[in-house]
DNA sequence: ATCTTAAACTAACGTTTGTTAGTTAAATAA
DNA sequence: TTATTTAACTAACAAACGTTAGTTTAAGAT
């Protein structure tokens, strides 16, 4: 579970590869390279590719998990809770820009764990709606479908990872406040 | 440049295959027996590989600039622009879902076409963000920056092809509305 | 000085890849 | 009937793929 050192190069340097061309386009020879090592010497330090993948992925889809649950036993407003959950996405869409690209693109390419992660993520997806449909029952959200509501705010935080990189000017926490206001008070004046 | 039935047949029946893994791990193969026949067979249709993606995506990105430079040039309110510009986007899922992935996930793989697609995008890109300034400018639109606005819009729009499929039941016209109302107004009471 | 370990290496493996060449069978045109 | 075209086929290619086996090298521990 805790990689060495060398396989944390390893996976950061992979995540790197696979952002620009995905998972399956990216050979074993490519991530060697890329290391400055022969593909052979990769085997010293992974079981295998998929190996690789899977911790990517893993590990950003238990950090999201982690973070909504905790989110959601706090005693506030449900519009505060979206927006932290807005700032928890820019926090590890920041910090780990590469490996969200995986998480969006290549997750069907797991194989022992995809029954594990597809439960993560329906998890993830089914705790956000409840908060959603908690604030409508309270009257701070309004009342529309709200699995729409959902796939708006969901789909413009999973695609940050493309955002980030291209306006690294500006701060974080600016982002996650002009993003809450947008998201949730819309761009109409 | 107008494909023959059959050859719209392998493209349509790639696209589905690139949704569900991503052009790079479909083979040849995987089109072939899909449509019944051997992988050689193919090419007495198409050229290679690259030119069933290619037609995917571009004939989809030419779909949007047209739609858009249409849009733009009405005689109407910024507010009503975005509102058309949904509608577009919400039409060209519904009738292309598979396509979609492919424009979203693939484009990287272009070869020939790929400066003339990434232009295409930035053009697209170009003329979303200047009707969002002219509302900020005319008073319709928040005066927040306008990149940030154009993301979350955007970001959403282009991760329509993934929830489409799932409420099939519901109707494109009143998704765009929904979506209308979400995206510019915020789900804030 | 010797032993152990970590991490690189070379060489090779069996598959799979996209693609080409040449052939065949059936439908259509002359 | 004969000739042409269409769209399938078989067979094979060279290159690239993930991975394994066995070897080398250098550093650290005894």
């Amino acid at each position: 579970m805790n990689p060495t050192p060398r396989k944390l190069e390893i996976i950061t340097i992979a995540s790197a590869l696979f952002k620009d061309k995905g998972y399956s386009a990216v050979t074993m020879r490519d991530i060697a390279k890329a290391m400055g090592i022969k593909a052979a010497s990769l085997y010293n330090h992974i079981k295998n590719k998929e190996e690789i993948l899977t911790f990517i992925i893993i590990s950003l889809a238990e950090e999201f998990i982690n973070g909504i649950d905790e989110i959601k036993e706090e005693n506030n407003t449900c519009i505060d809770k979206l927006k932290k959950i807005i700032a928890l996405h820019v926090d590890i869409a920041t910090r780990n820009t590469n490996g969200m690209a995986s998480l969006n693109n290549d997750w069907m390419h797991l194989e022992d764990q995809l029954d594990y992660y597809l439960t993560l993520r329906a998890n993830y997806e089914d705790t956000f709606r409840a908060i959603i449909d908690k604030g409508i029952k309270k009257n701070e959200i309004k009342s529309i479908n709200s699995d729409i509501m959902l796939f708006s705010i969901l789909s413009t935080l999973r695609l940050l990872y493309i955002w980030i990189p291209k306006k690294e000017d500006m701060n974080s926490s600016v982002l996650a406040t002009n993003l809450s206001e947008v998201l949730l008070k819309g761009i109409n004046k």
